[in-house]
DNA sequence: GTGAAAGCGCTAACAG
DNA sequence: CTGTTAGCGCTTTCAC
């Protein structure tokens, strides 16, 4: 049954050269015509396929790329593994998933785990600062960050949706149609969002309508229905992510309040059930496959110079959630 | 800058042993207390990690659980890919990611790519029949299937949805409320389901109502609206997955038809979104993160005598999108 | 209970 | 252009 799979050496001894010239012709490297064709017809004959074990240990590092979400349920983050994978694949690179549930502990533990893999590059939606992520640097992994940036790590290159340049156009469609108090529904690691909320909103700015939920599903309904039952003189709330924005209808519905007629919507991230939903949402679209795409990219390219960041544009997609002010 | 980390033998002779007791202890063999102390000591200090590197390849075996899923972004596989994670954590294995497209070509390609890597553990969900995986378990590879079972291998352990059950409780729920002409609306690998529905239907059954998507959401909506257009009897529709229920919506909103007026809509997969709509969707809720962890569970546990199978219950969860037949 | 040594498959340095 | 050889870090006999 277990069949032994051909090495190196078998393909030398029947191909009769040595094993340095085997690898020499499998990883391009010089040989004379003659050879590199009876090795090549001898390698496929014997289906071999170099073990990436021998090479991992003999190079000291494991190749491939490590992958580092808060949530792969999350549809945000399954568009940008989405767009990590295609980059590796078209790299012939394998992908090692590992979430962190925004919790930098972890976070810590993940990169311990792909340290002992060997794995040196990662490409990740950080939730730790610094502090977690120095050792790691440290330690000569290629990182890029995704989605966010860690406090205090502008070294590291960083793949980000243009989330101030979004939220300045949301907070810009609100108070156009008339909207005095805007809140912001917020996750972890939205700090960008949050000052870039409170500077477009200017003298409306109103810190006690910032409201930030953990991950999960339950303490952002919490943080929403809260919001909305301490602050009735709301009209409309920017949500910073899909699941803030399902909680958000949830509980706006539970409160019996109408969406758009009481309560305008916006909501960070176009999902397919945006157009669904009653009423239809109205969203910031961010390039989610793009950016994961790019980030791989930067990861990979590591001898090259890396550029310092990448910013991708966002899109305000005017749906049905949003209305004039109710009057007072 | 890059570190060299501390390696086997500066932990045996920093603490004045041999490599192979250092070896010994941190797998948990025979030494004596004191030796045991002493090494453990000198590996805290020395912040030593074992490196998978070395480990692998004198084992020949990589560890880790390879991941083989059509799509990443779909929330039922997210859901699942979720499961496999949390197990696989807690055994403390990576996982190595892959996403098939539910093209068996680019299945073949991923597990060429695991084998390779020396991965020898694989959870897929799997979209080529026995060609494809005959090889693959000739190898060696630990398998074990979830969501889906490869045409023509009984032998792989797998772990089902009741999909049988399912359809039936769907079925019955929709001609108890008269409807007599139903459509099922499926996608790749999912002929249990379809003989299922046409079972359950009996004399009711007509081949014409079913139709086949490919995974594409383009290829999807075109199947729906092309089966909404030609069927104008039809009165009921059971979607075969949440983008499959998503598109006939879509369609049948795009064909003014009412759902569930017009057209009933039961869809396979409950997702957050489902309340969301308008109508809220009647669901067949399925397990998917169990799944998953059922799954890992048993690759794991390769050695012991692993069950032939596992099947987990679904669940009718009754909305707002059906209703009776609307009179002729 | 412990150490010395072999060797997993591969690549790279060196000699021819 | 090609073969020989050392050695990556680890586990595992095999002696002691």
């Amino acid at each position: 049954m277990n069949v032994r799979r051909a090495t190196i050496k078998d393909v030398a001894e029947a191909a009769g050269v040595g094993v340095a010239t085997v690898s020499r012709v499998l990883s391009g490297g010089s040989a004379s015509p003659e050879t590199r064709e009876r090795v090549l017809a001898v390698a496929t004959q014997l289906d071999y396929r170099p073990s990436a074990l021998g090479r991992n240990l003999r190079q000291q590092r494991a190749g491939g790329i490590g992958l580092l979400l808060p949530d792969i349920t999350d549809s945000f983050y399954g568009r940008l593994a989405d767009g990590v994978l295609s980059c590796a694949r078209a790299a012939g690179e394998p992908v090692v998933l590992g979430t962190t549930g925004d919790d930098p502990e972890r976070e810590a533990d993940q990169i311990g785990m792909l340290l002992e893999q060997g794995v040196e590059r990662v490409v990740a939606v950080p939730t730790g600062d610094a502090e977690v992520w120095a050792p790691t640097l440290r330690a000569g992994l290629t990182t890029v960050f995704a989605h966010r940036s860690a406090p205090g790590h502008g070294g590291v290159p960083t793949v980000l949706a243009d989330d101030r340049g979004g939220v300045r156009t949301a907070v810009d469609y609100l108070t156009g149609l008339g909207h005095r108090h805007i809140a912001y529904l917020g996750g972890p690691g939205q700090e960008q969002r949050v000052s870039a909320f409170l500077e477009a909103l200017g003298a409306l700015a109103d810190p006690d309508l910032v409201v930030s939920a953990r991950g999960s599903r339950d303490s952002a309904y919490a943080a929403a229905a809260g919001l909305f039952q301490r602050r009735p003189d709301l009209t409309a709330v920017l949500a910073g992510g899909n699941l803030l924005g399902e909680v958000a209808v949830l509980a706006a519905r539970e409160l019996d309040l109408r969406v758009p007629k009481d309560l305008s919507l916006v909501m960070f991230d176009d999902v397919p059930w945006a157009e669904l939903c009653a009423p239809p949402l109205t969203v910031i679209a961010q390039p989610a496959e793009d950016i994961g795409y790019r980030a791989a990219e930067l990861v990979l390219r590591a001898g090259g110079r890396r550029p310092r960041g990448v910013l991708l544009p966002t899109e305000l997609i005017v749906r049905g959630s949003c209305g004039p002010r109710r009057a007072p």
